[in-house]
DNA sequence: TTCTTTGTAACAAGAAAAGTTACATTAAGA
DNA sequence: TCTTAATGTAACTTTTCTTGTTACAAAGAA
């Protein structure tokens, strides 16, 4: 179970992006925000850049959403950052003399493949409006 | 971003020992069907004795499910191999001097976990019997 | 032209999964 | 009781994937 973090580090990312709209930052600043280097910082606004997130151009730090907050969903950046990666991993080479094995990859990928779908179909109702809304909260409690 | 092979092994395992119910299965011959090492096999069989699933003694073949395969389901295998890991990973560290660095975790967090729940509502409804069964259909179409 | 920044390639380091070897333990049967 | 065959696990290696780092070309602003 590897997992990567470039889901909520993109989050993070535009969720800087959106927060300090008026000022220009670098990815500099947000791998500081982050905690990580800055390459992998424009590794991920690269990824979100080709899928029409994000605008960002060479040289100058000039970096804003494309579309408001509240129209680009988890799914959204879900979908930039791990393309069409399946969740669950399925063996490979079971054994084709076994009625087992030479089911199970079909069978599980139909299987699997539906739980996945939920478990998108809940990111595309969380919207990045409300994470940056629930850090404002939260910042408020503090 | 991905669960590792584990669940699907562990699917493979269940399913094998049911159909072959009648049968004395070695965990080197289940090895065969996944084609995997033994000791692999045996290491998942292991957690899944632990949660109560299935039942083997040292020394003799003399593996069977303890409990219905149509009251076994997919999330209960994926506990028992996967434990409470979180699909969605967090970066750690993220800078606390920044309002999104401080917030970002738990938020996300909250979120990742609401899409995780209904991941594994779905896998809740789906029963080994099931899985099965789609082998034994796909085997008389072949 | 100089400085700053982005965009990427290439490589290194780290972590996790899977595979392997080894061996103690247990049971069955000769 | 001795032999054989199986499980249960620990320890280690290999492999694979993610993340971090270095390096540098290209672009823009002053």
């Amino acid at each position: 179970m590897t997992v990567s973090t470039k889901l909520s580090v993109a989050v993070h990312i535009m969720a800087l992006i959106e927060i300090n709209r008026e000022q220009a930052i670098t990815s500099e600043y947000i791998a500081a925000s982050v905690h990580t280097n800055p390459v992998v910082i424009r590794r991920i606004m690269s990824q979100l850049k080709k899928s029409g997130l994000l605008h960002s151009s060479p040289g100058i730090s000039a970096t804003y959403l494309l579309k408001p907050s509240n129209e680009i969903s988890l799914y959204d950046i879900y979908k930039a950052v791990e393309g069409d990666q399946e969740i669950f991993n399925i063996h490979k080479n079971p054994n084709p003399d076994c009625i087992v094995g030479r089911n199970i990859q079909a069978v599980l990928n139909h299987e699997f493949n539906k739980a996945q779908l939920t478990m998108e179909a809940e990111l595309k109702h969380i919207y990045l409006s409300e994470v940056i809304q629930e850090i404002k909260e939260r910042e408020k409690k503090l």
